[in-house]
DNA sequence: CATTATTCGATATCATTATATCGATATGAT
DNA sequence: ATCATATCGATATAATGATATCGAATAATG
């Protein structure tokens, strides 16, 4: 007899991006108080094949979908938060208080994603002592010290690319597991360690792409 | 008997978006006096395959490389240039001088990549009427307007979530041909329309996954 | 001038991701 | 109760993207 456990359904990579957007529309539709939904529907929404939000769905989900009406809203809400880590807060620090990381700093919505920016540094004497939106500013040098003796898994890099690797290295000194990357630039780092890079100029590039009719499709 | 012409060899979405990160390293070689590169040093930069960096280069470089050398950095970093647009400057505008509005705005990189941002619009009659970093800020019902009287083919989206889709169909009421969204929602848009999402949630998301470790590779 | 080592380009294979097909199951209507 | 229909899950196929293989080219070396 074949035991069919959420394990066999792997959560690919894309699929995880795709969590975020499921989400924020699943809330939208339980704060309207709708309680079952249908892939075809969600589909409908974002122009997603019906198949790929099934697949999605059962990646996820602890429970099945039942034919004829769907899926119900609330624990597709409650298991989706759980695989992205959103019940659970991963601290974080920022180092680059320029205006990216200050914008990055006033926004509070990262809470609501499980992310919470504890510290954040910079090389003007100036800013560090400070304080932006509630956290304080500390000098780089004290980067690799102050994370490993707080045990911050997430460092955010808002710094200028000349700055950027230099910054990288001292928070993998400091202990760091996965690093937010919005320089410019490839990072270098061990096999461990988790680089994600949000790099405005690729997106650009897809868009001015798109802008001379020449791109291959996605 | 065949012709090779560049048209063969076709860009992928991908290989668009690893074209920043090249470029970015090429230009370093390039202020350091570097006039010819391998693939294979290129690959060990960035921790590619060499196979995937020449064939990368074979889709944008209008000239061989060469066996035994490798490829001539200055026409690479043309050509790269001339795919992605940056020769040529795109117009566009921003909607939601929030702190994130004004970050983008205050970074006056974008023009080295082909976008030049001309008019900002917000909602708040306090906002609109002032000047951000030089761009002029108007109020929000002029959106389709402008856009339409300035033939702007970009519209940037920096506004709260709830916003998003009414500002967004306003700009494309006002001609604009692509839309680069940081609201974390999924917009609505017809067929011709390119959406760029910047959405950092979907970003968080495989940085957290990737903290549980659960994560299938990439 | 022949030999060797390195890189190139083209084609082939493999991996990941997305889509299509189809039988099974639940809901609502007759 | 039976039938029609919408949706489900599972498996199969297709598309996209990455990597491996291999002969050809060229620069450096003896």
């Amino acid at each position: 007899m074949e035991e069919h456990n959420r394990e066999n359904h792997i959560l690919s990579t894309q699929a995880i991006k795709r969590m975020p957007y499921y989400l924020q529309y699943l809330k939208k539709l339980a704060g309207e108080g709708i309680e079952i939904v249908s892939a075809p529907s969600i589909a409908a929404h974002f122009n997603f094949t019906e198949i790929q939000v099934r697949k999605d769905f059962s990646a996820v989900s602890t429970t099945k979908g039942k034919p004829k009406s769907g899926f119900t809203v609330k624990e597709l809400i409650y298991d989706m938060e759980s695989i992205l880590g959103y019940h659970s807060v991963n601290q974080a620090v920022l180092v680059g208080v320029g205006q990216l990381g200050r914008a990055l700093l006033s926004y509070r919505g990262f809470e609501n994603y499980g992310l919470k920016i504890v510290v954040a540094f910079d090389q003007d004497p100036e800013t560090a002592g400070s304080k932006i939106a509630g956290v304080n500013v500390f000098a780089s040098e004290k980067i690799s010290d102050l994370c490993r003796r707080m045990n911050i898994p997430i460092g955010i890099i808002t710094v200028p690319e000349t700055a950027a690797q230099t910054v990288c290295d001292q928070l993998i000194a400091g202990g760091v597991k996965a690093i937010w990357n919005f320089a410019p630039v490839h990072l270098s780092v061990p096999q461990n360690i988790l680089v994600q890079n949000e790099n405005m100029a690729a997106s650009l590039a897809l868009l001015s792409k798109h802008l001379e009719e020449k791109i291959v499709s996605e």
